[in-house]
DNA sequence: CTTTGATTTGAACGCCTGTTCAGTTAAGAC
DNA sequence: GTCTTAACTGAACAGGCGTTCAAATCAAAG
């Protein structure tokens, strides 16, 4: 059995995924082609066919791994003891965080849900909604303890979420405001729109 | 001179806009094709080079027809006298209604910048860059007069716009909530969130 | 050094792309 | 009823698409 260790492959896989990652997230799925991914890796289109069965599981698959990503470190991060006001605190300031490091992930995880086929498209969905109730329990237990004031948990959540995505939209790295700042600067507004 | 009456033209300019607008805010721009434009107006695919010089002027205008009717609507609605509360009120309840009505102008306007040529890009830009100056007028005005506890209001200006652009990835006519009590909940959270 | 098989090439497949344009159709003007 | 011309068709253009596969390449195992 050759080419076992030192095999191009280890090396290929993750060069391929990298490509896709940055055309996808600067052109969009539809408008990049198999051969310009292939191009950017310094291969064959062909050879790509080595890796993914097709286009749309190159995709599917570096959404999956995201939102897997985005789940576990949360899992990490959180804690599920913190009262609801310190519980926000940490939420608000994780996927801050965690999405400010991963501005294509991210650009794609949101634009491109419309290119995946209905199964794909389900999976994702899935494991958005999973990210989403994290946010939405916490947000409930702190109104059952009357230490905020939302009226619709379930809306409070996807604004509080849209609120803080948005954030890739003008962020940039060595820019007016450090992360720190920019944290700070949400943490508050958040704070005060469940009127806590 | 035939035609000047009664010509087809003038019918069949909007359903081609209007099929353009419904397809690339379904597939996107890069995924639908003048063919399947074509084909959902009832045309073959040259007769569309009488409306428009390509496609992607198709797009553009499509995209700049959403921005001018944005800033018309929105001259309409303002009035600068206002306190600031109740014009922060009057925006949130401004951009709330005129989004949910447009889904499809709205979710390509959002989605499509990046398909746009620079030259394209650069017009648009400038549009909503005059809008999201409106908002951010409002809240530098309600700054300085101690009524707003915004710490940055560019930051701000932008958090209030993603939360309240957020409404479009889940509101549904017909569904749980009315338009007014949508435009409620988030008018509390924009309230809270500028320590109004 | 030969063998093995993972890796990649390069050409080909059928189909679709945006756009052009000579020719056809048909509505209104005279 | 003829003329004019806007509106549209249908075919063609050159090129790109996702995908397949026999053949070539080449690193490591024996």
């Amino acid at each position: 059995m050759a080419r076992t260790q030192g095999s191009h492959s280890e090396l290929t896989a993750p060069r391929i995924r990298a490509a896709a990652l940055k055309l996808f997230a600067r052109h969009g799925y539809a408008a990049v082609s198999m051969r310009q991914i292939a191009k950017d890796v310094g291969l064959q289109a062909g050879a790509l066919y080595n890796y993914t069965p097709d286009k749309q599981s190159l995709l599917a698959e570096l959404m999956r791994a995201h939102m897997e990503d985005l789940l576990a470190a949360r899992a990490e991060a959180a804690s599920a003891q913190l009262a609801p006001l310190e519980a926000l605190a940490g939420f608000v300031r994780f996927h801050i965080g965690f999405h400010i490091e991963r501005p294509e992930e991210v650009f794609i995880a949101y634009m491109e849900l419309r290119a995946l086929e209905p199964d794909n498209f389900a999976d994702i969905e899935a494991l958005r909604r999973r990210y989403e109730d994290e946010l939405e329990a916490i947000l409930r237990r702190g109104a059952a303890a009357g230490v905020f004031a939302v009226e619709d948990p379930k809306i409070a959540t996807l604004a509080v979420i849209a609120m803080l995505t948005g954030v890739n939209t003008w962020y940039r790295a060595g820019g007016r405001l450090s992360l720190e700042e920019v944290e700070e600067i949400y943490w508050g507004m958040v704070r005060r729109a469940v009127g806590a």
